[in-house]
DNA sequence: TCTGGGGTCCTAGGACCC
DNA sequence: TCTGGGGTCCTAGGACCC
């Protein structure tokens, strides 16, 4: 058996662990640049507040609700995240991390002891009282009837927290309740092809078969039919792979044409695809750079350029791929144009220990490994950003709003209610009274 | 004034090989 | 009257996930 336990209203419930005066109360958190609504506390959904409506069209509303709207805070929900997987992995070792607010858990073993029930109360039990952070809980044969059995336990609102599908009736039945376009793996376009052929919901969906699921869903779409009958298609994955390509890309707060702005914007992506790439120890053989106007804005034509420049020696050289990336950038900035966001992203990647050299190469890359290590080291110790590029500006770009230097770059995310860094930084500590 | 930011996998088709 | 039969690699585009 596998269990898959998921976070509830992940970022809502963070922004309410060190603040508990926001229990029972309306939360809403905003994407980066405070655009649209990525998480809601249930108070929020009740009040009919959706999934990616758009932040600025709706503050009279929030206002006039006593909704509490936040800026997305990731260094405390990567934090708090981080504990919860500890803590489940505390209950059960075989622990696949799958996303920020989800995990699954190999039972292989537990099941025996016929149980689940009270192994699921205690992992939910463990993790509130650990962390602040009630989650949910699916137990079922295969990882995608674990998240049926997730998704319908949220849908139901179950008291206890989890359901356990541990037979082929309590598996029909759940899987009747549960909509095509809810199921794992199938997505708009996909629910849209299935409702035309008048399956809709997951359990018509067992009944279709092989070759039709083949023939319009791919071997994707073969083995989710396959996982919802019953049969594991899908293993764990207990350790994370590397990635294959790493993009950082950011819209700035407000539109800006300033070459000198959107190079600090630039270089600091760079330099954080370049961390990247050493944390994972890997090298990128291609570095790529975009640049766009805003979309929704109708008084400018579109405009959305990139480059990419092939390196002569695959690096994770924060100096070089910076000097790369801007190389770029200014094959495709114009003047005169109102830019709303820019991104880096490095790929065709190798192992560190494994680049291939080339003949003409002028570097001096053994020393400026050493010098990668020791800003990383000091960045650890000292705080993100305390040594870098002059390039990249002297504002930065994970220092709390009310810190930040005075030197306005309209590059820099807008994150107007932003919390508190509780857990991760001494200034922003919570202080309790006695 | 204002609309997020990451990722993965699969397939088809073209170019090329012997 | 007639024009083989395999392969691989790469890329773009489309689907999906959180």
């Amino acid at each position: 058996m596998i269990a898959l336990v998921d976070c509830n209203n992940f970022y809502a419930s963070c922004e309410r662990v060190f603040n508990p005066s926001l229990d029972g109360k309306p939360i809403v958190v905003l994407s980066n640049n405070d655009g649209c609504v990525i998480a809601r506390s249930q108070e929020a959904k009740d009040k009919g507040v959706e999934m990616g409506e758009v932040a600025f069209q709706r503050m009279d509303f929030y206002a006039a609700n006593s909704i509490h709207v936040f800026s997305s805070n990731y260094t405390l929900y990567g934090d708090l995240s981080r504990r919860v997987m500890e803590t489940l992995a505390s209950v059960i070792p075989e622990i696949e991390i799958y996303s920020i607010d989800e995990a699954f858990l190999d039972l292989t073993g537990y099941a025996q002891f016929n149980d689940l029930a009270t192994l699921a109360s205690t992992m939910r039990e463990r993790v509130y009282q650990n962390i602040g952070i009630p989650v949910s809980v699916g137990i079922a044969p295969t990882k995608a009837l674990a998240k049926i059995a997730n998704r319908l336990c949220k849908k139901l609102k179950r008291k206890n927290g989890f359901i356990i599908l541990d037979n082929q009736e309590k598996i029909d039945a759940a899987l009747k309740m549960v909509a095509i376009g809810d199921v794992w793996g199938i997505g708009r376009r996909y629910a849209k092809l299935l409702n035309g052929y008048h399956v809709t919901t997951a359990y018509e969906f067992t009944k279709l078969n092989d070759d039709f699921v083949k023939k319009h869903l791919s071997v994707v779409g073969l083995r989710l039919l396959h996982e919802l009958r019953g049969k594991p298609c899908l293993d764990m994955e207990f350790s994370a792979s590397a990635k294959k390509n790493i993009c950082t890309s950011r819209s700035f707060g407000s539109q800006t044409d300033s070459y000198l702005e959107i190079r600090e914007a630039v270089a600091n992506h760079a330099a954080m695809c370049a961390e990247k790439l050493r944390r994972q120890k890997s090298c990128a053989a291609v570095v790529s750079v975009f640049i766009e106007t805003n979309r929704f804005d109708t008084r400018q034509v579109y405009v959305g350029r990139s480059k990419s420049i092939n390196l002569p020696v695959a690096s994770n050289d924060t100096t070089e791929l910076t000097h790369y990336a801007l190389k770029a950038l200014d094959l495709i900035y114009k003047a005169g144009i109102r830019y709303k966001k820019a991104g880096v992203i490095v790929l065709d990647f190798v192992p560190q220990e494994n680049v291939q050299a080339n003949l003409f190469d002028v570097e001096n890359r053994e020393r400026k490994k050493q010098l990668m290590q020791t800003v990383d080291k000091l960045n650890r110790w000292a705080g993100k950003g305390m040594v870098k590029l002059a390039v990249q500006g002297t504002g930065s770009f994970n220092v709390k709003a009310q810190n930040e230097p005075k030197e306005h770059r309209s590059w820099q995310l807008r994150r107007e209610r932003l919390s508190p860094r509780y857990s991760t930084c001494w200034e922003e500590l919570l202080t309790v009274r006695i």
